[in-house]
RNA sequence: GGAGGGGUUCCCGAGCGGUCAAAGGGAGCAGACUGUAAAUCUGUCGGCUCAGCCUACGGAGGUUCGAACCCUCCCCCCUCCA
């Protein structure tokens, strides 16, 4: 079986390690490796997703992944890299929180029979004794060596708590918990963890005499320079109910030309090969690798049925697209001619009564959702932005009635060209 | 605790008594061009019952016909000193 590390290499998950030769050595043999996740939501979201993939593909050759849940640091909060001192959620917010990144989880990892552990720091931090934790672990971190770290930088010039200053030495704790407690030997994250994941490193060596690793992730933003998962919608959740699958698919279908090979590596489990295919697509066959990649990452998020239905409303909103056969074959997604699949492309309902009045089409754009305003709509539909069945609306104030319904009972209103509503109307009585 | 400097619209940042919903930039949105990408150019960019009105310049008061701009108190941030 081909060593993980190489498979991390070749996908392009790492950005630092510890020690090469060394990791490479460790991951011959079965190992416990651990990232931790901030519970600082009810949901993970897309920028989650590069450790996410890193475990699961750390159980697939045999490791054993844990999911460490960050309850205990999340009351502090992580200073590194930021610039203000982050929001104090409550205990309870961030329990609560835990809870549901614990069901998370399961989508992506087999806890059976230990072969992944999800864990919560919050079990062992907030037992803590703070004069013996001083005397044990405080004692092994220089101020001095703290004070230069690249991630407190920024802080510094603008000002840092002693709690947040506090941060490294619970993480580095943690670390030291694990591989005391179960056999955890390496620790992932991103590369803004680095500094904090060194630190446990050296407190196992000062501590247990024992050498540990650690890997970090490239913090990937898009082509563009943007952050993962961040649109003019907010936040891409992984949560079906926080972000539907269909924008989910969307989000990746939107993906930067320039992105698209490096995202098939990361977020899909398509062999190289294939992936490699993409490097050389260009124009259509270049959408249709968009098209494998939304439907890739949409399933293994949400299931195939989901991606399915958001492949096909997609079909159905911006137009037949037939997949060549031979474009990344071992891709699930269906090959041929498609359904039109409207159902999740999200709609409002309007009555036959309200309908048949006539709605000024400013009204029901911003009803729907298109716009967070009625100025808003006003100025879209006036600048020629405002499409209701594919034809440009001619007023903002154009009455939209059930004359404009089409065959399925559906009118379609469209912001620019990617956003689509669907308004149905109840059946006349 | 003391001295000084600050807090402006999503972000940065100008404004320092009326012409200020507030320059400029960034982000966002739309149009043109395209490939559901990028870049570029154009427009737009607080809300509404939209030629008008309402809400906004850390908070609360005050001066004034009129305040983001002046005064008082409070809160927060930064720098230096303890």
């Amino acid at each position: 079986m081909k060593n993980v590390y190489d498979v991390f290499l070749e996908r392009g998950f790492i950005e630092q390690v510890t020690d090469e030769t060394e990791v490479r050595k460790a991951l011959e043999k079965p190992l416990t490796c651990y990232i931790g996740f901030d519970p600082t939501a009810t949901s993970l979201h897309i920028g989650s997703l590069v450790p996410i993939m890193a475990l699961v593909h750390l159980q697939r050759n045999g490791h054993r992944p844990i999911a460490l849940v960050g309850a205990g640091t999340a009351l502090i909060g992580d200073p590194s890299g930021k610039t203000e001192m982050r929001q104090v959620l409550s205990r309870e917010t961030i329990d609560f929180n835990a809870q549901c990144l614990r069901k998370q989880f399961s989508r992506y990892l087999d806890f059976e029979d230990q072969k992944a552990l999800m864990l919560n720091n919050a079990d062992w931090l907030t037992n803590l004794n703070y004069i013996g934790f001083l005397r044990d672990i405080g004692r092994h971190f220089s101020v001095n060596k703290m004070l230069a770290a690249e991630s407190y930088k920024i802080r510094l010039e603008k000002g840092l708590s002693f709690i947040e200053f506090n941060y490294m030495l619970l993480q580095a704790y943690d670390f030291l918990h694990l591989f005391q407690n179960h056999e955890c030997v390496m620790q992932m994250g991103g590369n803004d963890q680095w500094g904090n994941m060194l630190a446990g490193v050296d407190l196992i060596r000062r501590i247990e005499g024992k050498t540990a690793q650690s890997m970090t992730f490239p913090l990937f933003t898009t082509a563009t320079g943007q952050k993962m998962g961040k649109t003019e919608k907010g936040t891409i959740w992984l949560d079906p109910e926080m972000t539907s699958p269909y924008d989910y698919y969307q989000y990746w279908i939107n993906t930067d030309d320039a992105d698209v090979g490096k995202f098939l590596a990361l977020f899909t489990f398509l062999p190289m090969e294939e992936v490699n295919q993409a490097k050389s697509l260009s124009d259509k066959e270049l959408n249709m690798a968009k098209a494998i990649l939304a439907f890739e990452a949409t399933r293994i998020t949400h299931g195939e049925d989901a991606a399915i239905v958001a492949w096909q409303a997609s079909v159905a909103a911006f137009g037949e697209k037939v997949m060549d056969p031979s474009l990344m074959p071992s891709s699930a997604i269906p090959r041929g001619q498609v359904a039109k699949e409207a159902s999740a492309i999200p709609s409002i309902t309007k009555t036959w009564d309200e309908l048949a009045q006539g709605i000024p089409a400013y009204e029901l754009v911003y009803e729907c959702g298109l716009c967070s305003s009625k100025g808003e709509a006003r100025r879209l539909i006036a600048q020629g932005g405002g499409y209701m069945n594919d034809e440009p609306i001619p007023a903002f104030d154009a009455l939209i009635s059930t004359d404009h319904l089409d065959g399925d009972g559906h009118i379609r209103l469209r912001k620019g060209k990617k956003k689509y509503m669907i308004v149905k109307v109840e059946e006349k009585k």
